[in-house]
DNA sequence: TATTGTTATACTCTATAACTATA
DNA sequence: TATAGTTATAGAGTATAACAATA
């Protein structure tokens, strides 16, 4: 490992840099009065009409959780819920107009902070690290069987 | 916003990024039965002895929540509470050799996690990023009035 | 029979308010 | 009086198991 001085190690720095980030994200959630998993929760349903089942793979979480997110989000009048017309046994999730909001809202302001943070370097440094974050991006969905880019699947196509 | 086609803004280039690094640590801690939380505890331990009062501030939590972190972690044999000398109301938690050996195999593994993401670049790649992002981790530090490379304050010098 | 979603239950995590012991 | 820590309480978030309704 090379000594570097006054300069973290490449993990130590992508590690930390996570936190910063993630720290940005968690504040902006917390200022709209939302939790991150709601903030999630509305962040997949921003172009998505999923049922419960498919809430529970998006947000990996079990579907008696989902249950009881979507309850919450419900009651604060951020979703709603609508009878499947192809299933009577599923449930499709929506959000409502102020859920909209909210999430717009949250989001925006996150995207400010990064950009501030971004800020801090020149726009050649800004765009050399642009590029080797999409390329990491990129190698790491490949390998893992995903393609960033590959048409969205919206509105109920994401079944399994 | 240019458009770089096969290419991600670098807003959405970082925020992606973070989640997939926080998904690794939070894969790693569930791996060994802990909670992020938890983790964190025991990371915030390991080159500290704080009193319970200091923990609320490290981990920016309620003193009552840190009563029942440090209950579930002790509980699990973690950590212990040892009465401080210096005060009477003060208690100071240190971490036991299974909590060391917990938090130090979750910190391996998610060290590993990132040096694998990271191979997916070139040598010369990986340099430049890790460059970039020192560079930014710094200048976000100073921006907050935080220098990233001064003494670190240890065993009870963390006092505010 | 299998699947979708909810309910019952239990545990973790978090905060506020009230309390005890010490300074 | 002020501070350190715990307790009581309440609510969000999560999972497992059992259940009802539908396929």
């Amino acid at each position: 490992m090379p000594d570097r001085r006054g300069e973290l190690s490449s993990v130590d720095g992508l590690a930390q840099l996570s936190f910063v980030v993630q720290g940005m994200l968690e504040r902006r959630t917390a200022e709209w009065g939302l939790s991150m998993i709601q903030t999630r929760l509305l962040g997949v349903l921003r172009d998505r009409r999923p049922t419960m089942r498919e809430l529970s793979q998006l947000l990996e979480l079990d579907k008696s959780s989902i249950t009881g997110l979507v309850d919450r989000a419900q009651a604060r009048g951020m979703v709603e819920r609508i009878p499947s017309s192809e299933d009577g046994r599923a449930t499709i999730v929506v959000l409502t107009d102020e859920g909209h909001d909210a999430v717009s809202k949250v989001a925006d302001a996150f995207e400010r902070d990064i950009a501030t943070l971004l800020a801090r370097l020149t726009g050649a440094d800004r765009r050399t690290l642009s590029e080797l974050v999409s390329r990491l991006l990129v190698a790491h969905a490949r390998a893992h069987g995903v393609d960033l880019f590959a048409t969205v699947e919206r509105d109920g196509a994401a079944r399994g």
